[in-house]
DNA sequence: TGAACATATTACCATATTATCATATAATTA
DNA sequence: TAATTATATGATAATATGGTAATATGTTCA
């Protein structure tokens, strides 16, 4: 029960939820995710490496960057947890939203060849501006 | 998804993860549940009314009792939650335990037909120390 | 080697949460 | 009506949490 009790906590977070969903859909390194969640640099290396230590996610360093995903040995609670998550919030939109961005930046990613940082803020600004008009 | 969070947030408790796993089994009283939870009274009321508030549960005054039930009108997000935390949950402990309890609890009370928070208190004295031997 | 980039960590503050004590309310019963 | 039982609430203290700014670490590349 506590077990539980303690990996709902973990999960009844904004930034860490949206971390797991997209993490589950293909691995992502830091640079990533912060110009797809928009949050600041240090939030979110906090929160990934809360996920990092409680077995949620699994740690890879290419380089300059470091890349996460779902943890592989993750246990099954916490597996199903997740899963259960994103099928709740399918339509949602905030999750819609994210799931998209993340497409459309691993497309660019595959024309321009870029990663890093300043790709995705390009990426991320430009997308903005389009959706201005 | 700010909406499934506020929800996980309030499920990431044990006092009412607990609560809402009993009560879903069946309609409880705030003694009755005092003595299975084996928590403060103002503690388990503030709980309640918060699990009220937000939804989740239903409340309904007999006499001197109030009765908690899980609202009939839950909405399905947290309702699908409470089912899936409670299929997660079916081989563990404290959930067995809190189960039996409510069983046992429920026989005592057709037998004696007495209902409150002492004859619950009695209850669970007894059942400790039959435990003990 | 040093500059630049990517990530992690630390220190800190504001706010939220949890639990408790005391007290209030509500209903029943003597 | 006063006492009793059941439940709710307000004040408050202790702790936890989310967020930011500054700094440190690790890696690459000129």
């Amino acid at each position: 029960m506590n077990e539980m009790v303690d990996n709902l906590k973990l999960i009844a977070d904004k930034t860490r939820l949206r971390i797991l969903l997209l993490v589950d859909e293909k691995e992502l390194c830091v640079c990533q995710l912060m110009a797809l969640l928009g949050v600041s640099q240090s939030l979110l290396s906090k929160n990934l490496s809360l996920l990092h230590r409680t077995g949620f996610l699994d740690a890879r360093r290419e380089g300059k960057l470091v890349f996460y995903k779902i943890n592989p040995y993750i246990d099954k609670n916490k597996l199903f947890l997740i899963k259960f998550l994103k099928d709740m919030l399918m339509d949602e939109k905030t999750f819609r939203s994210d799931i998209e961005s993340l497409k459309e930046c691993t497309e660019y990613q595959k024309q321009t060849g870029k990663c890093g940082l300043e790709a995705y803020k390009e990426f991320m600004k430009r997308k903005k501006e389009a959706e201005g008009n």
